[in-house]
DNA sequence: CGGCACATTGAACCGACTCAACCTTCGTGG
DNA sequence: CCACGAAGGTTGAGTCGGTTCAATGTGCCG
């Protein structure tokens, strides 16, 4: 896939995934390992950018998790996408002016600007768009069309495929950062609910959730099981 | 808002909302109705771009309706977005290789290709792109967090603002060529449902539903009821 | 040790689904 | 001009997945 991975990619999974996205050429490469250099911290909770705030510049999540969230005026919570190490914020074609919804830190965040586009950026920038599109439709459809337990499985297996491009997926598993109330918000169901199906799925030994990691006991049945399909990025993006 | 109206902006719906997304100047102006006189007819059910295939450029819908959806191994539908005169598809800010989800004509639709992009275009485009993922987010906050009732007042309330761009509103009334079983796929809802929740608000004298026309009786007290939020397009975009 | 955040459990309830029938409209062909 | 069929709309009764409310448990951190 990458005929020679650098330093920097190997150690740092944000930039990792960036790799995975696009070959990227020696000036890219320092150019992001430069930014990263001059990154910056936020704390669990803490909103990396407000509900109709302007935009300053893309970003880079270089560690932790955020989620893009809208609240209700009744006090309802839906997070439309979970935000990985490596996903960019705030990039969209054109000056975005205003934010479409809150990001928040679902724990201690590290993230940094996204330097301007070379052309081989340009191209990473566009694929990640690609994806985060992608992850929209899916969730779409999660909301949509699939049981509790359905959408339950599906998200696992989104989130499985989008760390193991930032190499943060070992045997199947990977660290496991939400909370069932956050959980609910993604999905669209009650966290009592959540708390249920989860049980179910370690009952039946489809999941192990322990000390903040999941695992998968076999991703490849549970995509059949669900109709889940992996979003490429071979060449460029493709469809979930 | 427009100093200039021109006369292809009057007549047809299609270049009527994207010149209200930016200022056009006379040559993209041209452009565009030049792109309009080659356009291309699609009978109803008919697919404009199959799931998975090629897309080859950006497109330009001149008149009707279509729908971007997913269809589960199992048969179910999920529709995630509509797709109205003047909107774009295949829109990416880059050559999006495949098509993420199928789009199907939902009456009979003209569209043409959308013409190479002067700058004016190309805010146009971005502008449109942008308003296409704050529906995106909209529909997830419909599917994960709105009851049936909310869910299906606030897609008429999308579809009114969308509309009202290309200047197809008439006294908070439109064209309404959605079928309850079509609308049971955007809300992620059954037809059955649909039918009972559609009676609710006319017995309710919330909507006047007849001859294929949709009237909205109050908009603004129904947007309040459920707190929904026009999305802006001034200047640039929006939240909703 | 106390408190807080998160997880778990039970029981009652309800919004939306299922299944199945029937009705209306409309286009088409005999 | 009517008979027919297809597609969409309407209705009722029973069921179920997910919610609600409220209590209890558990682990962690100061």
């Amino acid at each position: 896939m990458k005929a020679t991975p650098r330093l920097v990619e190997q150690s740092i999974p944000a930039l990792r995934r960036l790799a995975a996205l696009a070959p990227l050429d020696r000036q890219s490469e320092a150019a992001l390992s430069d930014a990263a250099m001059r990154m910056r911290s936020v704390k669990p909770g803490q909103e990396l950018i407000a509900y109709g705030a302007a935009v300053q510049g893309p970003l880079i999540i270089l560690n932790g998790w955020a989620a893009r969230s809208r609240i209700l005026a009744d006090g309802r919570r839906q997070i439309m996408s979970f935000i990985l190490p490596g996903d960019l914020v705030g990039n969209c074609r054109q000056h975005c002016p205003l934010s479409l919804s809150s990001i928040v830190a679902l724990g201690s965040v590290t993230l940094c600007h996204a330097p301007p586009a070379t052309p081989a950026l340009e191209q990473v920038y566009a694929v990640s768009h690609a994806l985060d599109e992608a992850y929209l439709l899916a969730q779409i459809i999660r909301l949509g069309r699939l049981s509790a337990e359905e959408r339950l499985i599906d998200l696992m297996l989104e989130l499985h495929d989008r760390l193991s491009l930032a190499g943060l997926v070992y045997e199947d598993g990977f660290a496991w950062p939400l909370t069932q109330s956050t959980l609910a918000d993604v999905l669209g169901l009650t966290p009592v609910h959540v708390n249920r199906t989860l049980q179910q799925l370690r009952g039946r030994g489809d999941v192990t959730l322990r000390a903040g990691r999941l695992q998968l006991m076999d991703p490849h049945q549970l995509a059949k099981r669900v109709g889940h399909t992996t979003v490429r990025v071979t060449g460029s993006s493709d469809a979930a």
